[in-house]
DNA sequence: GTCTATAGCAGGATAGAC
DNA sequence: GTCTATCCTGCTATAGAC
């Protein structure tokens, strides 16, 4: 009596949001049609217009119910560390953010989904994009200017403050979506040596940035 | 005896080329269809399979025929500020690289297609990404090694070097390409101040990391 | 709620006239 | 080289049985 494809626990509106993301993730919401979505999660040609009512809305609900909450995990994971050294070091929370986009509670594939839904929705914002700005970006970068702005040198002004958290947010994004082209360049595996190795990089070049910045442009 | 349409100088070709990128940049592949190139072309719907034998093989014509030779005006670009302050500064060459992808020798809309093909093959890389790498991200790495290799204290490995370098493509990048986010989070258009402002920040950040990365991790 | 069948249309590619 | 007409496949969405 064992499962045959796959997991089959869930209901089948929880899996056809679960491929639907892998899918849309992986090829794009053109390059994806529904038969291959209700294929992969085991259901009926017809299960996303009865669940969802069609495609579009299908993809709009992968972001509510799957990239949303997930966001909030990574910035829970944050949330956690500054919990933990209170106050923290700018190092300590420029590694917290470090390792929440590079290694942190994703597992390795729900990482590159995350990722890549996100590349896609700034490649060509669709529906989804305000959520995704007004729910995480904005309130993320908020949050994480009101930790740093105790540790960082008086002058350093509002929008410096904020241009540098999206220095590193550039960094880490850049070194975590484009690992296919930093393996290249670099001709390393992007294997757990490799991560501590940036990861130490990016807090170094983080804190040197920040530091200068502070120090009258 | 207007010209109608658009101009109509080039041959059809060339049209279909510059449509095609046009297009595939902002829609994706699958986005977009062969009737909808050949339209914005001005050309007969069977001219695709005519001239470039499928849609697949356009596409790739694409990148050789636009995306790398573009690559190549940016890297010449940077190169050209190379030679006129010889050596040039760290400050220098990270302005002009920040220069080069955010302002530099490509139109707005130019410079909007070409990171958006280039993130697309990022986020799914096809065939064209070998193109990418091999002919443009490879050697334009190596040349800025080679370049700011002298003007940084000399305990900085090789890869620590790299590294830096690939941050600073990080933020230029993502300060380039995710510009609806950037824009959301700090309320400010992409006017030309805000573009001069990115840049010295930029430079400043980097000149900073620089600094702190070499001083003995 | 789930399934089959199918409508109705858009897709890539090609044949063959000119 | 260019164009029209057309093939055939695959798409989304829906109707209606169960």
């Amino acid at each position: 009596m064992g499962i045959k494809e796959k997991q089959r626990v869930n209901f089948p509106k929880e899996r056809l949001l679960d491929e639907a993301e892998a899918l849309f993730a992986a090829k794009g919401y053109h390059g994806v049609s529904v038969r291959e979505i209700t294929q992969a999660a085991g259901c009926n040609l017809a299960s996303i217009n009865y669940h969802f009512g069609n495609k579009q809305n299908l993809y709009l609900e992968v972001f509510k119910t799957r990239w949303i909450p997930r966001a909030m995990r990574i910035r829970e994971y944050v949330r956690e560390v500054i919990a933990a050294h209170r106050p923290p070091s700018p190092a300590e929370l420029i590694e917290a953010v470090a390792k929440a986009f590079l290694g942190g509670p994703l597992s390795d594939e729900e990482r590159r989904r995350h990722q890549q839904l996100m590349f896609r929705e700034l490649n060509r914002p669709s529906e989804a994009f305000e959520l995704v700005a007004e729910k995480v970006m904005r309130p993320f970068s908020k949050e994480l200017m009101e930790v740093l702005r105790p540790c960082v040198p008086g002058d350093l002004s509002e929008e410096q403050l904020l241009l540098c958290i999206l220095s590193i947010f550039g960094m880490v994004l850049y070194f975590s979506f484009a690992q296919v082209a930093v393996s290249r360049i670099t001709g390393r595996q992007y294997d757990s040596g490799f991560r501590s190795r940036l990861i130490a990089h990016i807090v170094q070049f983080s804190l040197g940035g920040l530091k200068l910045t502070g120090s009258g442009e």
